[in-house]
DNA sequence: TCACTTGCCATACATATGCAAGGTATGTCA
DNA sequence: TGACATACCTTGCATATGTATGGCAAGTGA
């Protein structure tokens, strides 16, 4: 290395972002007074959002799909549905419903009447970690509700619950293991060790879980990376299985497909996500749409964090599909 | 009126701020996806930031000045020191002390702490309102602890004490009277009326208090508008008054000089303050320089958020003008 | 009917931002 | 000492944003 680098540290990029953001700067005004280049500034900027150190809100931000919330609510018989608007022509699926739970979630801890929530783990829980503000709540805990695949990454089990602990400012607990048994291991003699067994006493006293779920298709992280080598995507179709929560498939009308493979998979029973009181999906995308439906039929929903474009087929397919449930359209 | 307005609706804004600041969208794709001029979406982002719909929040905030911040302390004892980074080129003294303000007071409430909390009123905290975030506290009461001028204004008494509980989700409660009482009325028997008697109770079960402090020129809108007839800013320099706190003048020493006037001023009485458990006082200026010192002296001050500027010429005055006070020179 | 008001649009343009390409200072190493 | 690498700067430009201006369409009222 050749001369030494400039100073990049956080401390610097905060007075950049202070001058840009709060006192209302332009870039050129606040590298003049730095006394740094544009670009620098420029730069920093960028990097403060990439670190998460820089976070926009807006107040009430649900106010824009009413509409397609309170029909959801209805047709679905759920508690709550929270729309985010997308772009259709650019479309993510991950990105707003990231920030929509990200405000939901801010919302719903400041309450203070969580004391641990479970988290799965995928790119939507990813997103929402990533446009958290940081936050301070020393009495909760995040707790791991799902093994992880040995293909590590941000995403995966032990990121998501760290990353939520970190930026909530939270404590954690992970379960360390795979998602899926191997053939050969005994599952009762796997699941009685002693640090499993502790954290699996955990999930019966959540307040909350964060679900996510997948179709089976490439686009599904789990199916793509994560399966047992015996498990296909074709014989998961062939049984039925339109998708995955909590790595266990499902088909329309939400119930298992596989009870061999469920049995072999380490992770919160459904039966056991029933029971929990706040059960919050965030998922999205038109291939996400069947999954979801089942998801809700199955009763693991009380709260569904979606797009617009998702929800309109949720509506369509919810009309087309299924008579609506008896009871479930009183307003 | 030809033709119905076009729809500006909250809703409208709030969309238009979601596939913006969320979604990372320009201002023409957004107008392209909403059937609306790009003009239009430029109007409502302006709009937004203007009613105060979004926030920008930066992480660890007080890093920037952490020397200042330290010197501070040290120099007046005090608890501590929260400096902005100001544009000295284009010096504003309430926005940046403002946003410093409203980031330690919603880092503050996190705690939930404070059940209630004593607001005085001006442009500083005017300021600080609207770059609050809005939150919920339903527990937590804002008192008014000065009375108002008659020039009602936005960041008069009734203004202030609405606007913090109107953002925090919090209650509040207004000292109904003038700050100078007129010269006629007998101030016993006007403070014994049942509402402020009740409400001067409130003083001595807060948890905190907001003060900000002003000279005496034509910068202290309380000098220029507020003053009873008979108090002219020549006699209060006179009487070696350089500032007030809570309407009440004081000398460098933070010592009252207008016994008197004290007596005919609503608010709560500077002995009552000295007994808060967390005295915050936002004020920045070179021209506050002298009365923010005089109010630490007092012992009026835990928490001073000032900008850098102003912290420049607090350490210059505070070592020049008096030498290190016995046993505020640890580290 | 026609002048007029109102509210929005299209356009144009000044400024701000994001980014790439080449230049320059300062160190390393043969 | 000079070739070289590195880290940063300058320049320039494409795109995005902010704002002013003239125009047009829809309604109002003489």
């Amino acid at each position: 290395m050749a001369r030494e680098q400039i100073e990049d540290s956080v401390t610097f990029i905060t007075e950049v972002c202070w001058h840009y953001y709060m006192n209302g700067n332009t870039q050129a005004e606040v590298a003049r007074m730095m006394g740094v280049t544009r670009l620098r500034v420029n730069q920093a900027i960028q990097k403060a959002k990439a670190l998460g150190l820089v976070h926009v809100q807006i107040d009430s931000p649900f106010t824009t799909r009413m509409e397609l919330q309170q029909e959801l609510q209805k047709v679905y018989g759920i508690e709550k549905a929270l729309v985010a608007p997308v772009d259709r022509d650019n479309y993510d699926f991950h990105g707003p419903v990231g920030s929509g739970l990200a405000n939901y979630l801010t919302e719903r801890l400041r309450s203070g009447e969580w004391k641990t929530f479970g988290v799965s783990w995928g790119l939507t829980l990813d997103s929402a970690i990533r446009r958290l503000q940081r936050q301070s709540h020393p009495q909760l805990e995040v707790v791991s509700i799902l093994g992880g695949t040995p293909h590590g990454s941000s995403f995966n089990s032990f990121g998501i619950a760290s990353g939520f602990a970190d930026v909530l400012g939270a404590n954690y607990s992970i379960l360390t293991a795979p998602i899926y048994l191997s053939e050969g291991i005994d599952r009762d003699l796997f699941l009685s060790q002693d640090v499993l067994r502790t954290h699996f006493d955990k999930f019966d006293r959540l307040d909350a879980v964060l679900l996510t779920c997948s179709n089976v298709s490439s686009k599904s992280f789990l199916v793509s990376n994560g399966l047992p080598a015996s498990l296909t995507p074709r014989k998961l179709k062939e049984a039925g299985a339109i998708g995955d929560v909590l790595g266990r498939f499902l088909d329309s009308d939400g119930k298992s497909v596989l009870p061999y493979v469920d049995d072999h998979t380490i992770g919160m029973p459904l039966e056991a996500v029933e029971a929990v009181p706040e059960k919050i999906m965030a998922a999205a995308g038109p291939h996400k749409v069947e999954i979801i439906a089942a998801a809700i039929k199955r009763g693991l929903v009380n709260t569904l964090v979606t797009d617009d474009l998702t929800a309109e087929l949720l509506l369509e397919h919810g009309k087309s599909a299924t008579p609506p449930l008896p009871g479930s359209t009183e307003a």
